[in-house]
DNA sequence: CCAAAATTTTAATCTAGATTAAAATAATCG
DNA sequence: CGATTATTTTAATCTAGATTAAAATTTTGG
């Protein structure tokens, strides 16, 4: 299996630098972090990074599209694994923090959406929307079968995923904290939509 | 008055600059934002600014500090009014939002200190910290005076700054937006603390 | 071990955007 | 009004970091 094996090893590394580059865009941001700054996490040449992207701008989309498919991974375990709506948010927050301090992650949180072009934008932010769309559909749900209370579900969603978005500002990796986080937020956050 | 109004009339132009590059900075990021972007917004060619700042570094600096002095304004007034803690943290979170949405904002989202120089990053950093302890003292003495749950404070704390601090990624500027969040934010944040 | 393909590095360019200095304009005050 | 000061612009620099091409190295299958 010659072709199989060198793709396995392209693709691998592939996602192993879409993983640096979310770690440093989280931390710097698109424009602050050089493409210095994401090879040298992996023990490369900056060039080298071309080997597997076209330009920066593309590393960022491609990072934008790997968090919004783990955001769909993480949406649809909820809903098929969930119970009531309350119970089907808890299991998405749940979900989307371990892609944020746990072993699969980090993943790129979605704060520079402007700087993409043109098409690269169109496409992640009509993902983005249906992604908040279904977010909000399960909050609906959730409050036609009385396991949430009445409230403005757009709202309520925007706080919800804006508090989760936000974790990479403040959490850095220490593996107590991340255990603080996977219990106090879900917790936290659902406390809110309880009747 | 000569000075007098000199004085004035160069620190409502710092404040204006300071506003026009908080929303910029909001939207576009630190380094994705340049000078040029942010003097256009006040018919200015880039090089202006530097009459009123040394550089962009401190721009941000600015932007920052300006951000924590309306911090502090939105916690003062929050405990000099509030009842119970669980009123004192309404109100910051009302007052905070306001400097959002409202006639004096937008503030600049603290998201990029890691790009301060060394001894801003210092300083903008011990200032935050003391501002998110104080967050932290207001839900405890709401939990002792049996208006909060018991729950893990810094935590929630955190939960609570972020959902505020996400909102310039998705609010533009739409005013009846503006209205939706100032009655539907300060509810879903606080329902989530109630007993 | 060899040759082809895959991956990375070295060593130049190229460019946007920050910064600066000098000149031009505008405001203020006697 | 004229002069002084405040503010902005024009027109160069300067620089970090993105990008590219060619060469070097590593990996792989036979």
């Amino acid at each position: 299996m010659p072709a199989k094996t060198a793709e396995s090893r392209f693709e691998v590394q592939k996602d192993r630098m879409l993983r640096a580059a979310a770690h440093c865009f989280n931390q710097k941001g698109y424009s602050g972090s050089s493409l210095k700054d994401v090879a040298n996490m992996l023990g490369l040449t900056d060039a080298a990074l071309y080997y597997y992207v076209r330009n920066k701008e593309e590393l960022v989309y491609l990072c934008y599209l790997r968090t919004l498919e783990l955001g769909v991974e993480a949406m649809e375990d909820a809903i098929a694994n969930g119970s009531t709506g309350l119970d089907r948010v808890r299991r998405y927050i749940r979900n989307h923090i371990e892609f944020i301090v746990g072993e699969r992650g980090p993943i790129a949180i979605m704060s520079e959406i402007p700087s993409l072009k043109e098409d690269h934008r169109e496409q992640v932010l009509e993902l983005s929307r249906r992604h908040s769309r279904r977010f909000e559909e399960v909050l609906q749900s959730g409050i036609e079968d009385g396991s949430i209370r009445e409230c403005d579900v757009r709202m309520t969603g925007n706080a919800i995923m804006g508090a989760i978005n936000w974790i990479p500002k403040w959490y850095h990796g220490d593996a107590a904290m991340a255990d603080q986080i996977r219990t106090a937020f879900p917790q936290a956050l659902c406390a809110g939509l309880e009747l």
